[in-house]
Parts: structure tokens; sequence; C-alpha cells
RNA sequence: GGGGCACUAGCUCAGGUGGUUAGAGCGCACCCCUGAUAAGGGUGAGGUCGCUAGUUCGAGUCUAGCGUGCCCCA
């Protein structure tokens, strides 16, 4: 062998995959590669991506980590496609999240703290909290291998991307869209702001509540109440009616002390008890207006009457008592139909949640906090009926788990998307959602409950409403832009410009900010008074819903660069932005765009699950339920929590992620390449073979080879399809499978081809192709794992051709090739691979050890085609099997019986109810009759009640399975039968082999170098003695032993048995 | 209470448009292997596809009802 030095840098079978990230992460950014993926973009079809801005003022997470790998793969994907793929980072930076955030750092909380330590360094603090924890989030990015550019990052409190906001709602409001209302809001007290529908969502808790029956005593009838059910006893003092369903049966019942009680006479058993005494039975439509003395009387109702009974449509009889305690100032419901029923109005709770002065008895105290004293009081009057606890979900602030929200009515503004809805939900059909059922399902459902979006809040940090109203005739304007106030008044900044001069710090993006935007005003000329901005900011999910327009500064600046990058081709998220991002991405584009191209602004979208520990828990901070991202990939590497979460994740299911799942992605995937891997560079080195030697055409390689490249091709073609289908799950199965053929059947099978000493067009052949899939292989899976597979580009390609692409994510991902194609050796294999599955079966099941060379393996096959098929990997079947013949039978009855099955494919159609029959026919018929009349006829007859019918070859499925007298094993349509008479020579031989066994064991015993040369004196009697010796030069060679002797029973220091035959062994290292 | 999703091997999960021997990995049992070796590999056991009806010649797959769990909303 002629040594023509290493044409690749060594490799070693041992890998630190987290050595390799940081190699990589050098490499990629010493050499700017993301960049350079971005380079000439004007000549490319442009692939568009959002991506979803998160707060940066919180810890990422294993869910963020999750989303941006899924992000990632699809992006790399494209690029190799050849696409023009732009990813701009962007950071949401407004609104609750910052705001509470800044009040923990500040020890303080709700409104008026924070008026009280003054409004303007508030927002500075805000600005300064904004990025808190953007290092962690930029290294965990980086460290993940998430491509992102965040250095042109969008960033929603910047002046330009404020003003695309404004811009927005100003549209809205000239098209009458936005209005002021008196609505029940979910509302946070301590925080002192409603909050939308989608932040509602995030953040429920099951817990317990009271639940307690009330006695509203009825004024007209002596010694009865009616019996009134709540789980929010804090709202009683408010009360202004009794619900009830006017269809529903109500029982009046007698009590043994005489007092009687009004309730669904459905519930009597479930509140009473069996064996109440109904004393009267009427509907409900006969109590409507029946007046009741209310548990508490702290103040009058206001507009119209109160303390009445009223019919409702919601009123259930799932539990409580059918009659319903109605607060109109805190239930959506019980505002609806005490409006309709033009009932009062009470609202005996102040914004910050706590009772005001006329509620004596529980003035200043929290409402929540006050719900047991009241039971108390209600209790100690005798109002008290019943107490029950509820457990149940309910809605907490998503930034402040431990903040109750509650229901309560308040002056907010609204956008009319219910009167748009139709728009959005067209939309939304449009869209390509995966998985498929959030379309019509969650996001569906979302849309058809829609309500209008509840978008001020009444806090700080946010985008401020533009909305300036006349203080004296109270006229309305909107604005789009501080351009358009100046317009209005030249000065209007000055409050602004005067603080900035006093700090030159103070950064611009803060003029369009509260508290300096406050200071705006104008006037008009001929109009009385001073347009003031009302006080209101916006929902923050209002601004990253227009980070399409917005992180561009459209339409004040950039219009190129939206027109560009609209709609998105592609955006992925976590299902909790169901109601979040995606619905107000999607309801703001829909308002702002009607004349644009359904769908829009993003046309796929994969949804992703919740990410969960292993046992289905959400993760969460508070109980550490994971290990840190970053910790895991020290340990591990990326490319293996990558693969993990690729292979792991379904888009819309729960992704339960645990560690073990990167251990098993490094064995089972990664490793699995690394090792083709360094076989290859090991061999190709001590060979001095590099990629520009000679490549045999494919046609004069080995069928070997053919086949590994066409499962390559086919693989290329399905992980295409899958990715472009956004199916990655899928994708993970079509590399997995090809990897486990390329190690356990391509390179198993090859490994004596590679070391050959000669120089052979065979072994060229297999370097040839074990190069070419390698590094297919490499492009293939490298957006998945982008950090090894540039390590193995490095080394195996850019390493022999500089005019190769300077990296694997600027390489182009392998095409499908019409010449690897072959389908039928593909199909052969599978029947090959099948016939030594079943060889070995049968070896198993006969204890007949692979050792033990056999005479002959006999194939049944169907016909000859086949046969010649099998034929051709004859050695390959004869060595896995250790046979020394393959042989095919032509009597196939002998070994086998038949059994002809309908092809319920071909023959549902054309029988349909004599299905059944044909198919017991066929069963009760001579199986190998029938298959010998079908070889000979081409078709045969069945009797079927109905008459004769034909069946031809095709119509029915042959099923061989082995005569129970052979060693024989069925499966897949074929059957394998094994010779397993044993005559001397094969015995001596398996003997042979027994002492080869022996004697690599105690190599390994010694812990000698796989290299090492040795000298063996053994003893044995008998038929060892004459294996052998009958064998001594194949023991030798295989053992790497210099010397072979038969030696001294005495000194024997290995001593051994072969099927009960004495072996004595004496093994020195030989010099 | 409403909506969505899930329920397939001991565990974690795959299973376009219905086709009769339901798959993988891990785990387990037995076994093999010194030239990819602190690795690797083979074979096997294990499933009434949550339950009950229905549609169909045929249902893990379609329909309805029920049960359990998770998510979302009341």
């Amino acid at each position: 062998m002629v040594c023509r030095g290493a044409m690749f840098d060594p490799v070693s079978p041992q890998v630190a995959f987290p050595e390799i990230d940081a190699t990589q992460l050098v490499f990629w950014q010493k050499s700017r590669i993301f960049e350079k993926t971005l380079e000439d973009g004007r000549e490319k079809k442009s692939f568009v991506f959002y991506e979803g801005p998160p707060t940066a003022n919180g810890m990422p997470h294993p869910g963020h980590v999750l989303t941006r790998v899924m992000k990632d793969v699809f992006l790399r994907y494209r690029t190799m496609c050849g696409y023009y793929v732009p990813r701009r980072a962007g950071w949401d930076t407004h609104g609750l999240p910052v705001e509470v955030e800044v009040e923990k750092e500040l020890g303080i909380s709700g409104r008026e703290a924070i008026e009280e330590y003054g409004v303007e360094a508030f927002s500075r603090k805000c600005i300064d909290s904004v990025f808190k924890y953007i290092g962690e989030w930029r290294k965990m990015t980086e460290r993940i291998g998430f491509w992102v550019d965040f250095d042109s990052a969008y960033v929603t409190f910047h002046k330009s991307y404020v003003e695309s906001v404004w811009w927005a709602l100003s549209e809205m409001f000239k098209q009458g869209l936005l209005y002021q209302g008196y609505k029940v809001v979910w509302w946070w007290p301590q925080g002192g702001t409603a909050l939308s529908a989608g932040e509602v969502g995030q953040g429920y808790k099951t817990i317990d509540d009271p639940s307690v029956m009330i006695r509203f005593p009825v004024e007209v009838e002596a010694n009865t109440s009616l019996l009134a059910w709540t789980t929010t006893p804090w709202t009683l003092p408010s009360n202004i009616a009794l619900a009830v369903d006017a269809k529903v049966d109500y029982a009046t019942v007698e009590l043994d002390d005489g007092e009687r009680l009004i309730l669904a006479a459905a519930l009597v058993d479930k509140v009473l008890g069996e064996g109440a005494k109904v004393v009267a039975t009427r509907k409900g439509a006969e109590l409507v207006g029946m007046r009741y003395e209310p548990p508490f009387r702290y103040a009058e109702p206001e507009g119209g009457p109160a303390w009445q009974v009223v019919d409702a449509d919601f009123v259930s009889l799932d539990s409580g008592s059918g009659l319903v305690h109605l607060a109109p100032a805190f239930g959506e419901d019980d505002f609806r139909v005490c409006k309709e029923k033009r009932m009062g109005f009470l609202q005996l709770l102040k914004p910050d949640g706590t009772f005001p002065d006329e509620v004596t008895d529980f003035a200043g105290r929290f409402c929540k906090e006050a719900d047991r004293d009241i039971i108390r009081n209600l209790n100690a009057r005798g109002v008290l009926f019943k107490e029950e606890v509820y457990r149940h979900d309910y809605p907490f602030c998503w930034r402040a788990m431990d903040d109750p929200l509650i229901q309560y009515a308040r002056r907010s503004w609204f956008i009319r998307t219910t009167q748009e809805i139709a728009r959005v939900k067209e939309n939304n059909q449009d869209v390509h959602w995966e998985p498929e059922h959030i379309k019509n399902g969650r996001m569906g459902q979302f849309l058809e409950g829609n309500v209008d979006w509840a978008l001020s809040r009444e806090r700080f940090w946010g985008t401020p409403l533009p909305i300036w109203r006349n203080d004296e005739t109270g006229a309305v304007e909107s604005v789009a832009s501080a351009a358009e106030i100046l317009e209005r008044n030249p000065a209007a900044f000055a409050h602004f410009e005067q603080a900035k001069a006093a700090d030159p710090t103070l950064q611009d993006h803060l003029m369009v900010h509260k508290p300096w935007i406050d200071e705006v005003t104008w006037t008009k000329d001929g109009e009385p008074g001073v347009y003031r901005r009302v006080p209101e900011v916006i929902d923050c999910w209002f601004d990253s819903g227009c980070m399409p327009f917005a992180q561009w500064g459209f339409p004040h600046q950039n219009a190129e660069g939206f027109e560009q990058s609209f709609p998105a081709d592609f955006i992925t998220e976590a299902v909790d932005q169901t109601r979040g991002w995606f619905y107000s991405l999607m309801t703001i584009s829909s308002l702002m765009f009607p004349e644009r191209p359904l769908p829009h602004p993003f046309k796929n979208c994969v949804v992703l699950g919740l990410m969960t520990d292993e046992k289905g828990k959400k993760l969460s901070k508070r109980d550490k339920n994971y290990t840190d991202p970053l910790v895991l990939m020290e340990r591990v590497g990326a490319d293996a929590v990558r693969w993990a979460l690729y292979a792991g994740t379904v888009p819309g299911q729960n992704t339960r992620f645990f560690d073990d799942a990167a251990t098993d992605a490094v064995r089972e995937f990664l490793l699995k390449i690394w090792n083709v891997y360094s076989f290859f560079v090991t061999y190709a080195n001590i060979d001095g073979w590099g990629p520009s030697a000679e490549r045999p055409p494919l046609v004069e390689r080995r069928d070997t080879d053919r086949w590994v490249l066409a499962e390559l091709d086919a693989t290329v073609r399905a992980v295409r399809e899958e990715l472009d289908d956004y199916k990655s799950h899928m994708a993970v199965r079509h590399l997995l499978g090809f990897v486990d053929g390329l190690s356990n059947w391509y390179v198993r099978r090859s490994r004596s081809r590679f070391w050959a000493a000669d120089d052979s067009a065979d072994k060229h052949a297999a370097f040839s192709t074990l190069y070419e899939v390698l590094v297919d292989l490499t492009k293939m899976a490298a957006p998945f794992i982008p950090f090894m597979t540039e390590t193995l580009f490095q080394n195996l390609v850019r390493k022999h051709d500089r005019s190769a692409p300077e990296s694997v994510h600027l390489s182009a991902f392998p095409e499908p090739d019409e010449a690897r194609v072959d389908d039928e050796l593909r199909r052969t294999m599978e029947r090959v691979r099948n016939v030594v599955t079943l060889g070995q079966r049968v070896r198993n099941e006969n204890k007949l050890k692979v050792r033990q060379p056999l005479a002959e393996a006999i194939v049944v096959v169907a016909d000859d085609a086949e046969r010649q098929a099998i034929d051709r990997f004859s050695t390959a079947i004869r060595e896995e099997l250790n046979v020394r013949q393959l042989g095919f039978t032509q009597e196939p009855h002998k070994y086998v019986e038949f059994q002809l099955l309908p092809n319920f494919r071909v023959l549902g159609p054309k029988l349909g109810k004599q299905v059944p029959a044909c198919k017991k026919a066929l069963a009760e018929a001579d199986g190998s009759a029938l298959y010998v009349e079908m070889e000979n006829a081409g078709k045969i007859v069945v009797q079927l009640p109905d008459g004769p019918v034909d069946l031809s070859a095709d119509e029915v499925e042959v099923r061989l399975s082995a005569r129970e007298d052979f060693a024989a094993a069925s499966g897949a349509g074929q059957v394998v039968v094994l010779d397993t008479r044993l005559d001397g020579s094969l015995r001596r031989e398996g003997l042979a082999r027994e002492v080869i066994n022996r004697i690599q064991r105690a190599r390994k015993a010694m812990d000698l170098a796989y290299e090492a040369r040795i000298e063996v004196s053994w003893t044995a009697e008998g038929e060892l003695a004459t294996a052998i010796e009958e064998h001594a030069d194949r023991i030798a060679g295989e053992t790497l032993a210099t010397g072979f002797a038969r030696g001294d029973a005495a000194s024997s220091e290995h001593d051994t048995e072969i099927e009960g035959q004495a072996l004595g062994l004496v093994i020195k290292s030989a010099r």
C-alpha cells in the first residue's frame, strides 16, 4: 500500500460535539457566513419570514429554544434552495411586561405609585429595562445556531415604529373603526388597566373560590326567599337583579322550620337533599318581576329599578340553584342583561379593587380578599344558606400571576373588529396552517366568538393612542405621525425639546411617548378650545401585529422594503399566539389592506405545542423542571438539542422534551453519521484517496453502490417534499432511515472494499460512492444540525476545492438526480435484507449460532426474475448468514404452503358484497393447487354463491408460509429455509471459528492493540484438535498470530472449552 | 357549560385520500462482533389501536355517543 499522505484531516471516532460548536461559531462569525447567505439578494427569489418579537426583559426558556430552532431549519433550508431569506430580529418593548418589571425593580405597585414616582422617570426606567436580558437572548439564540439579524432588529418603541402604529390607528379612526365605549372588561385592579382577550388568555390558573347560596327574601311572600348562587361574594353589595330561566320549573320548598325557599325544581335534591318538601312549582317566567330584599344596601342604584327577578338566556342548571345573582358592573352577561331590561346600575368597587367608603363594613378592603368576611357577615345575619368550594380556572394578570383579574365596567377604546370579522375569517381560510385543524379549530372558533378589541390601557409605557380631543367642543382628531402634529403646531414638541436640552441623553424615540407626548397640544383657527391627547396607551399586542409594515416605518418611509416583504411566506410560534400575535397580525392586516390578495400577512403558519417536561407538565421556572438549555448544550452540543427537538416535535402537539432525548439524538443520529465519516476519512487517508481521484461512472459501480445512491436520491426527494410542506418531523424520519441503511448495511457490507490492498476500480468505486453520499448527506442534514455538518463539509469538500462554497450553509441543497434513481434496485435490496433477516431468525429459533457454518440457505421465490434479482446479492447473503451456498428452490411445495388471499384493493370495487365469500372460498381451497393453476393458466376460477368468478394474478395475493418440518421462517411474502445438517467439515469449520473467537476474546482481555501480533500455542484433543490443525492458517491469520503451534498443556493460561472439549491457549505478545 | 386536541407495545411517539400480518426508538430477553471497538450489530417477546354503536364487502383511519387527559374560552 502506498501512502500518498493524508488527504483529509484525521478524524477521531471520539468526538466532543460542544467543541465542534465552539469552532464553527467562531468560523461563522469570522468569515461572516450568515451575512454571506444574504448577499446577491436581488438576484434571487425571496422567502419572507417574520420574526415574532420576543420581550427581552425575561429569561429565555426551552420553549423559546424550540421556536427558534423551528424557524431556523426552514430558513436554512430555503436559503440552501437558493432563496433570499432575510431574517430580521425584532423586540417587543412595550406594555405590561416592561412596566411590571420596572415596578418590581422600584419596589412600587399600581398607577398611583407610578405617578408619585414620576412618569418621566418611569418611562426612562422602562427604556433601560427593555433589554435587560437581551444578552441572554442573544447568547441562547447564537448558541443554538439560529441565524437572525440582530443589528437591523425592529424595536416597537422606536419613533418610526410608533408612527406606523399611529398611522394604522389613525386610518381605523377615520373609517370609524375606533370608538370609545362603556363595557365590562377584564380589569387588572393592581395595575389599573383593562386587558385584551388575548392577554387574559395568557393568565388562567386553577383556583378554589367560594361558592355561596344566598337568601334573597321575597317582599310579598312572607318567610320566603329566593335562593341564588354566586362565586363572587364581593359583587353582592352591587347586586341589581336575580336571573332565572323563564322556561324552567322553579319549586317552592318548605323546610322543617317552616322557612320557604325558591329554586330550580331540578336542583332541589342536589341542593337540599332528597325528600325535601315541595309545596309549589311555577315556571321561571312567573317569577319575573318579583321584588326581593338585597343582602346589602350600602347605596341606591342609579338609572333604573333594581332588586327584582329577570329572565336571562345564560342561566345554567349544572351548578348552583338555577337563580343567578346579577351585578352589571362586574359581569359581561350581567351587564348585557341588565341593560336590555333597563335595570339600574351600581358599582361599589374602586378601580384599584378596593371597596369605597360607602361600603362601611369593608371599606378599603381588596375585593377578593374580603370574600371571607362578606360570607361571615352574611352568615351572622342569617342570609347565607350554604357555602362550598368551587374549583375552576380563573384569569390572573399574565405578567403578575398573583394578581387576579376581575370583570369591571369601564370606559375604554375599542376597535370594531366585529364589523369586519368576515374579512378576517376569509383571510384565515386562505392561510396554510400546520397543523390544519387550527384553521377551523382554535383560530376559527376564536374568530367566531370575536368581540371588539379592547385596545386602550390606562398605563404609561406603551404606544400612546394618537387621538386628541378638543377640551371645549369635544371634537376629536387622530394623527398618523409627528409630522402631522407639527403641521398643526410647529411648537408642539417644545416640552420635549426642553427636556432634551437639559439632558442630551434623552432618546428622540421618547418624544412620542408619555409623558412628553401628553404635553403636545394644538388649537385650530376659528375653533375654541385646545386639542389635548386622550390619556390612554394601547395594547402592546397591537404593536406586534403592526410589525409587517411598522418594522419598515411604512407608510412614512421604506415603502419598497415593505412591498418586497409582504406578505410573509412563513411564520411559526407556539399555540398561545393564536389569540396573540397570529390574531393581531391577521386582524390588523385584514383591516388595513382589504384590497390585497389573500392571505396576508402570512401564508404559512406552523403552530407549535407547548413544551412540557417528561411527565407532560408545563415547564415552569418555579418548579425548575427543566435543564437550562445552555447547560444542556454544553453537555451534548447544540446539534443534539436541535435534533431532539425536530424529532420530537409534531406541530400542534405538546413537545415532551427531556435531556434523554438529546442523548438519544447523539447516539441514533449524530454519532452514526460521525462514525461513517470517521471510517471514511480513516481509510481514505490510509489509501491516499481524495475527491479528485478517479470516479468511476455509475454503471461501472457495484450494485450496492448504486443502491445506496438510489436511497440517497429517494431521501433527497422525500426530505425536500416534507420541508416544502413544513413537516420537519417527517423529514427527520427519512433522514434517520437513510443514515441507518448507510451505516448498518452499506458501510458494514462494504468495509473490506475500503481496506483492500490493491488499487482496483472497485475500491475507487467504493470511495467515490461513500464520499458522494457523505457530501450530500452533509448538505441535506445541514439545516437541522448546522454545526457538525459544517465540520464535515469543511473537511470533505472545502479543504480540497477552494472554489466550493465557503460553508455548507452557502452551498446548494441536494437536487434529485435522475441518474441515481433505481427503484427496482431499492426493492430488490429490501428483499435481500429481508432474506437475511429471515435467515437470522431461523438461526435464532433453531439455536444455530452464526459462527457455525451451514451448507445451504434456500430461498423460495415466486418467479425467475426475483430469483435473479436476489442472486445478484448471493455473496452478501452467504456472508451474513454464514452459509456456503445460496440456493433457490424449484419445488416450493416441499417447503412451503401457499395461501391465496383476495387483493382487496382491486377486488373490493369489483366484487363488492361478494368479497367475504371470495375470501372464504380462497381460504378453504387448496392453496398450493390454486397456485399451480395460476402459474399454468394465468387465472383461477372460484365458485361463489352467485356463480363462478375468474381471478387474474393481480387480483389475488399469494402468501407463503414455511412448512413446520423445516428450519424455515417466513415474512413479508418470502420464505427462507436453512439446511441444518452438519457434516464433519462444517463442524470443524465451526469449531475453528470458535477457537478464533476465544483467541480474540483473550486478546481483548489482554488489552492488546488490534494490530498487535501474537504468538499462540494451543492444546486440544480429538475433533477439536483436528479442526484447529485443519484451519490453522485461517485462525492464525484472523488473530494476527505470527506463531501458531500445538503446545504444552501444562502452561496454559487461557483454559476454556468448546462444546465440552477442553482448549488450552498460551498467548504471548510477539515482538 | 362551550370549543379544540389527544388516547396505538412497559415508556416516548409515527401511522396522506378506509384495503385485512399496525410501525420506530428506548427499555426488556436471548444472541453476535476485535480492521467504525470506551463503539457497533442481530433476533425476539410485547398491541381487543380508550369504550360503545353505526356507515362499508372492508375501519387505527369515516360518523355519532360516552370515558380519560391536556389546552383554550365562559
